[in-house]
DNA sequence: GTGGTCTAGACCACT
DNA sequence: GTGGTCTAGACCACG
């Protein structure tokens, strides 16, 4: 379904998070579509339970799917749209430590720029 | 010295070499100039004093500053240029991530850019 | 599993990092292999959790080992390739300082060179 | 006169050492020759006396020098034979750990090889 | 004074 | 269970 690495440095459980908010994101989860159950996420995944359980709670919490007792997780409906001013704080600071980074790496804003519009461009595109 | 925040869910030492890393940018340090020593940002920050070296011996390996047994630390006069495949994969990641987030928060790709161009505009300017 | 001499002048963290390092390069760990955790090592070798840490998260730096959340650390798949010209030159002072010493322990060329073809030998020989 | 590296990780007090013990290998410096006071020396390589004194103290403790009260210090003549096994074990120790380090650079046994005969050529080739 | 190593022990996040 | 961060405090080598 997505691919997980094991070996890199984000936990599991936040790199399911973010597939799915990109599937959703990508048009590949539409609103109402309902996700493979936790045992099953884990057996395709070959990762713990309590893992795929985590990052389904975690969903949750955001708004992103909605659990409907004995029927399973479901794409939300509505976009939360809630935005605290934590999250942005948070957001900015990861930016502004990834542009440290990419600086360090020798990359021009130029070239900053054109990786971003790269990567935008990756996740308007519908995949497999 | 600079913001060290206990709260937020970065490690201390990660911090401290990111705030550094900021500082070079901005021009705020230049290479030569020396650092406060361990103790002294350590007592600084009110954090312990491995913390600090943790961070230094990190900036050291990426050659953003030097150490001089006896003397103290410096901004390297070199700027670093080695860059390993996984650090760019790493940063890709990142950026990937920062986006989806701020999707969900309902900006779109312009406001985005805004953001963007905002936060690069702060990391040029030099603050007092 | 290895010998720890706490009366070296090298640190015990380094220590660590070459014995495993010489397995790997000996056959007597494969990629793949899982070695023992932190913890237990520390014990096994009666030092610090702590040191080990710093030896394991250098070999992990230095793509020697991966290491995976609470799952633990492993010898990595891919053999690193990464070389900076600062190592290049270290390597070549410490092998020019061990000429000189051992020019100045009587030993001629020649012997040298025996010698060398000896260490040699112990490090391809597979041991128990 | 020679070359030292306060960035370099290896003392300076060591550095000069094994800066003497090259030039007596080179015959730059030869049996009876006398070398700069302590002070001289300090001032050439602008380093601390009590740096150089050490260096010395250890040299004459290595019988690689002689000083004589109110004379100064000179090579010795009788070059030092007395190999002790903790000397041996030592030196075999770095050799093993330069040649671990080489093999993780990608440097096959040849490649060290061609290395080694290199560093011996510089050290017996005379230089100004 | 400086950095660097090491210990002991706590607490946290992840699986 | 695993690795990872952090503290407090000791001791050493270097200049």
């Amino acid at each position: 379904m997505f691919p997980i690495d094991a070996r890199d440095s984000r936990p599991i459980y936040e790199q399911i998070i973010d597939q799915i908010k990109e599937q959703v994101m990508k048009g590949i989860l539409k609103p109402g579509d309902q996700l493979p159950s936790v045992r099953q996420l884990a057996s395709m995944l070959t990762v713990n339970a309590n893992t795929v359980m985590k990052a389904y709670t975690e969903l949750e919490r955001q708004e992103v799917i909605e659990t409907i007792r004995g029927k399973g997780a479901f794409i939300a409906m509505m976009p939360s749209k809630v935005i605290s001013e934590k999250q942005i704080i948070e957001v900015r600071k990861a930016l502004k430590s990834s542009f440290v980074a990419m600086h360090y790496m020798g990359m021009s804003k130029q070239e900053v720029m054109a990786e971003i519009e790269k990567i935008y461009d990756e996740l308007s595109k519908e995949e497999e």
